[in-house]
RNA sequence: GUGGCUAUAGUGUAGUGGUUAGCACAGGUGACUGUGGCUCACCUAGUACGGGUUCGAAUCCCGUUAGCCACCCCA
């Protein structure tokens, strides 16, 4: 009834047009309709969900950017790119990284789909990957496999700089060996990764978490230990006795830091095997001059990593300061119903990343050809040069506005147009075109017939 | 998820209960009737949303939304 009343929505723009205290006296009057009307012409003003955002134009030069370094240097080190869904059964996620982890817990999109299976929006990159390598059974392809990704992850957080709930990793997995040099070339490809885009202030931490058996061992042990220190740990610490005794040892509180030192180190209590392998690893880091520094509170939260773990950090970009973390994973294969073949990998935030970077390349596409039009009447014939010029190869523009031949000399000038192609009334009765060099101000005329040629020419 | 801080044109900001809501950059138009960059003039555009207190709110209070900070957790 009030929508066949009101009918047109320039009505409605006049109306909400008024100052705020007509819009205030109507809404006391008539509440439902105000608030009907504010719906209607708000109905375009939408924003993006919480923690979601819009790369624009003006940015994604730099994605591009990082996106191409990524792809050259993957090619060097002989990994192939891997796409994979980015919405899974849930399964493939509680399976992997745990269910008691907070990520599966409270921080996944999961919904039921119309068959009754719960499926999850993505919270990161290896449960994916494994679940796919699996189901393709590449293992019976090859017997060892480098795969990278690169795409949007979904967490429920609670937002804040360096933490959205729609985020960019870029990811490694390398399957099928355990030797330690392939822990270290994932870490080379970190280590040359940073220097070619000029990264410095940041550090890779290492620890060893040990095989799946020293896990469970390791937890008991830790929780012994720390049973006569209760008391002096804090209240989360004194949950994660029960849940999750490992995180006791990030804790950044003071006292529960004190407590830590006195108990032995993880890496400490791992068995033999493991001690070597972790020892061979850094050993082989030391060859290549990377630098490293063991700590003893990196430990993982997702419950799928064994032996050596490793975390990059980076120094003022506020608390969110991990850019990269991995390690290795030689039961998850085994665990979601694969062979038994051992994995290592990482994942990197690449918003976290570019928070980390100073300087940024952005490299803007230049145009070579603007055309300039004296009158509305030649936009035929510029419009056919315009798509002549891109037939060949080259980048070529005009402004479709049509403003004053001094507003489209401006736009060009904007846009960085090497030259301007000018179409008048003169140009047009002799078949010629007036070419202008926008860096020296020349300006000389060629035949249309040649026209191509010459510009290919100039803009070679 | 817990606790806290913040919200003014596209961007960065000024404005401590009564201003025509000021400034800079960006954008548009013109000075320059067929020529960009510099300069000058003019124009466009804002109190996040909703409610309350008050004669009067950008300013005080509440709610919502969003961002930020710390925590939880994590890339």
């Amino acid at each position: 009834m009030l929508a066949d009343n009101l009918g047109e929505d320039g009505y409605i723009e006049v109306l909400w047009a008024c100052p705020v205290k007509y819009k205030s006296i109507f809404h006391r009057a008539c509440p439902v309709g105000f608030h009907y009307l504010r719906r209607l012409f708000m109905k375009t003003k939408f924003q993006s969900i919480r923690g979601t955002y819009d790369i624009l134009p003006k940015d994604i030069s730099m994605w591009q950017y990082m996106e191409s370094i990524l792809r050259s240097l993957m090619d060097r080190f002989n990994y192939s790119q891997i796409k994979i869904p980015t919405i899974e059964k849930t399964e493939v996620f509680t399976r992997s990284i745990g269910k008691e982890t907070d990520i599966v817990n409270k921080e996944m999109y999961t919904f039921k789909h119309i068959s009754g299976d719960s499926i999850s929006l993505r919270p990161e990159g290896t449960a994916g990957v494994i679940r796919a390598y699996i189901q393709n059974s590449l293992y019976k392809k090859e017997k060892f496999s480098k795969l990278y990704y690169i795409g949007s992850m979904f967490r429920k957080e609670r937002p804040q700089a360096g933490r959205n709930r729609e985020f960019h990793q870029f990811g490694v997995e390398a399957i099928g060996s355990n030797s330690p040099y392939i822990d270290a070339e994932i870490i080379t490809i970190l280590d040359l990764f940073f220097k070619e885009i000029g990264l410095r202030n940041y550090e890779l931490k290492i620890n060893n978490l040990g095989c799946n058996k020293d896990k469970n061992r390791i937890s008991k042990i830790l929780r012994k230990e720390l049973e006569p220190f209760k008391d002096q740990l804090c209240s989360d610490c004194n949950r994660r006795l029960k849940r999750n005794v490992l995180r006791i040892l990030d804790c950044k509180k003071r006292n529960c830091k004190k407590v830590v030192s006195k108990i032995p180190e993880i890496s400490e209590l791992v068995c033999d095997d493991c001690k070597k392998y972790y020892d061979d690893f850094k050993h082989i880091l030391d060859t290549l001059n990377i630098k490293f520094s063991h700590d003893n509170s990196i430990v993982r939260g997702l419950d799928y990593y064994t032996g050596p773990v490793f975390e990059i950090t980076c120094r003022g970009i506020g608390s969110q300061d991990a850019i990269v973390a991995g390690g290795r994973y030689d039961n998850l294969i085994e665990q979601m119903g694969g062979p038994k073949i051992e994995a290592v990998g990482f994942a990197l935030g690449i918003e976290r990343l570019f928070l980390c970077l100073e300087d940024i390349p952005k490299a803007k596409v230049k145009l070579d050809i603007f055309i300039v039009i004296v009158d509305s009447k030649f936009f035929q014939i510029a419009f056919e040069f315009l798509y002549d010029l891109r037939k060949n190869g080259i980048t070529a523009d005009m402004d479709y506005t049509i403003p004053s031949i001094k507003g489209q000399m401006k736009q060009a000038d904007k846009l960085g147009a090497k030259f301007v192609v000018l179409l008048g009334v003169e140009e047009l009765r002799n078949k010629k075109m007036s070419i202008k060099n926008m860096t020296t101000g020349e300006q000389f005329q060629v035949g249309m017939d040649k026209f191509i040629e010459e510009v290919k020419k100039l803009v070679r």
